[in-house]
This record gives C-alpha cells, structure tokens and sequence, in this order.
DNA sequence: GTTTATGCAAACTGTTTGCATTGCT
DNA sequence: AGCAATGCAAACAGTTTGCATAAAC
C-alpha cells in the first residue's frame, strides 16, 4: 500500500518548487559534493561561465570532480530551469544562474564580436520585457505555442575592438 | 603606375556594394561554379539550412563540391554580410539569405524545443523593431558600442509537442 | 540494499586546417 | 602567369556515452 504524499516516483519535471537544495532534492536528484560545488561556483562567480570555466573553478577543492559530472549537473540545473544555459557562437556554451533566491534582477546580452566580450544590461528591460510580453501572448496563441523562454542579444564592436581595422 | 579606379589589393571588407554575383566580384573575390550553386541554394530554399543540408542540395548537380567548401563559402557570404548565420542551440549553425534583392523581409524566430521546428514571424516586428533601433541607439551610446546585428528568438513547445509530456 | 551519480576513456559531431592541385581572371 | 579556391584527409573542440565503481538515500 502506497504512503500519502510520497513521491515513490523520481518527480524530474517539477518546477516552481522552493530553492536550489530544497528543490533539487524535492525532484527526486541525490545532492551530491560535486552537484554542490557547482552550483556553489555559479552563485558565486555570476555569470556567463561555460563548462571548463566552472570546471577550474570546481577543481581546486574538488579535484575529483570531472568534466563529464560538470556537463551532466549543468544538464540537470537547466532542466530544472534552476540555469539558463547560453549561447553566444563561440561554439562553447555558457551558463548562469536563473535567479538569485532574492530574485535577481532579469538582463539580456550585449556581445562584442571582436573579443567576445559580455556586457549584461538591464536598461531599456522594462520596456523590452513589455514588448516582449505581448509578441509571447500573440505569438502563442497565433501558433499555438507554449512559449517557455527568449533570447535578445545585440552583437557589435566594442570600444576597443571598433578602432582595429 | 596604379590604375584609377581599380582595386589592385582585393577589398575584403566592403560592405554596401550592389547584389550578389556583383557584389562578390567587387569585393575581389573569385566567382566560382560552387560559389554560384551555394548562392542558388541558398536563394532558392529559403531559410535556416545547415551547411549539410546546402551541401546534400548542392552536391547532385555539383558532385565535385565538398563540405569544405560550403564551410568557407558560407564564411565569406556572412563576412559580406550576405548570409545570415543562425544558432537555434542545435550545435549546428544554420544559414539564411540576408536580403533579396528586392529586399526580403525582416523577420525573427520562435523555435520548438521539443521537434526544433522554426517559425519566422514576421507579426510584431513593426513593434519590435522600432524598440530595437531605440534600445540600439542607448547601448552603443552608453557602453560605446558599434552595433551590427540583433537577434530576438522564442523558445517554447510547438502544438504537437506541448502534449507529449 | 537499491538506485542514482561519477570517473574515465572512448566515441561523436560539427567545423577547421594543411597541403598539393585546380581553376579564375 | 599569378594568386585565389578547392578537395581530401587529418586535426580540432566541445560535448556525449558506455561501463564498471562509488556514493546517496
């Protein structure tokens, strides 16, 4: 006879539950040294990290820990949409923490295609998460999307890089 | 003694100049039959192909072209900024004609995560770009930035995929 | 004790590069 | 003729996978 209220199920499609252990945890994923080195560094060092970067950083304290472990908890993290993994065509992927527990602030990208560097800004975000809002709901409901996420990202030359030819 | 008006030293950065064929000689590149059948390709099937997919289209009529050369040729196209160079997080990069010559229409995407099937929409983008060319205007004055090129994508479940759990 | 997580090495995938040859102009 | 473009094969880089072992629960 099955207990009340116990998940004997793995619940790996649980979202909107409390925050990081407690919600890792509550899907039904073991919280292991590895799985919390990682998601030590992403909320230490926000932003942008791809997989070798947290893989550095991890290392030190953690040297058992591989590369592969970092892929799969980053696999797990954003199925858990506890991270958002990103995308800037450098042909690595980058990741970062969705939301700080005090709910941090929402940015979108500034990508320099000279040196690749990153700028997060959140002016003119009012206005864009707005915008973007009303597209998600027209969008939606013309084709029939469950609309989930977006990207914006502007793509130039830095200061730096504009002055070489 | 240089000859007036012609560019001895090809002129691998000139943007701007007229339409295809002659656009791609002007800038001193050499107007070759794979060159040609990637251009047809590409202006004939519009939209988000991966350098596999031109290669498979390319190659019945043109057998003696390689992958090798649809990579390069796509290379030279986005550097014109002929060819648009797509990332839908597939980990393959996929390609688009910038503008017909009767200049196509500006469009954005919203991208299935469940079967990776792409829309292009072209409703709000009167709306959206209007704010972009504002926003635009605000980040390269505040970071010094020389901005080039945007992108706003959607992500989401498709009406077929948002059933299947 | 059962099941999930890990490490390692090897496999994979898309893309890039070196080099000798071909082909525009 | 001269230099750019190509094909081929091999190199590359990031990411994924198979399998035996270790660790959470």
């Amino acid at each position: 006879m099955m207990k009340q209220g116990v998940n004997v199920m793995p619940d790996r499609n649980c979202r909107g539950r409390p925050w990081l252990h407690g919600k890792f945890k509550g899907c039904g994923y073991r919280l292991t040294m590895g799985r919390e080195a990682i998601l030590g560094v992403l909320s230490k060092h926000a932003g942008h990290l791809s997989a070798e970067d947290i893989y550095m950083k991890v290392h030190p304290g953690h040297p058992n820990v591989g590369l592969t472990t970092i892929y799969r908890t980053l696999d797990v993290l954003s199925n858990l949409g506890l991270v958002y993994k990103l995308d800037f065509g450098e042909g690595r992927a980058r990741y970062e923490l969705a939301q700080g527990p005090k709910g941090a602030h929402h940015h979108h990208h500034l990508v320099c295609t000279g040196c690749n560097k990153i700028i997060d800004y959140t002016d003119f975000i009012d206005e864009e998460v707005e915008l973007l809002k009303e597209t998600e709901r027209g969008l939606s409901r013309k084709y029939d999307f469950n609309i989930t996420n977006h990207i914006i990202q502007f793509y130039g030359l830095c200061e730096k890089c504009k002055g070489k030819k």
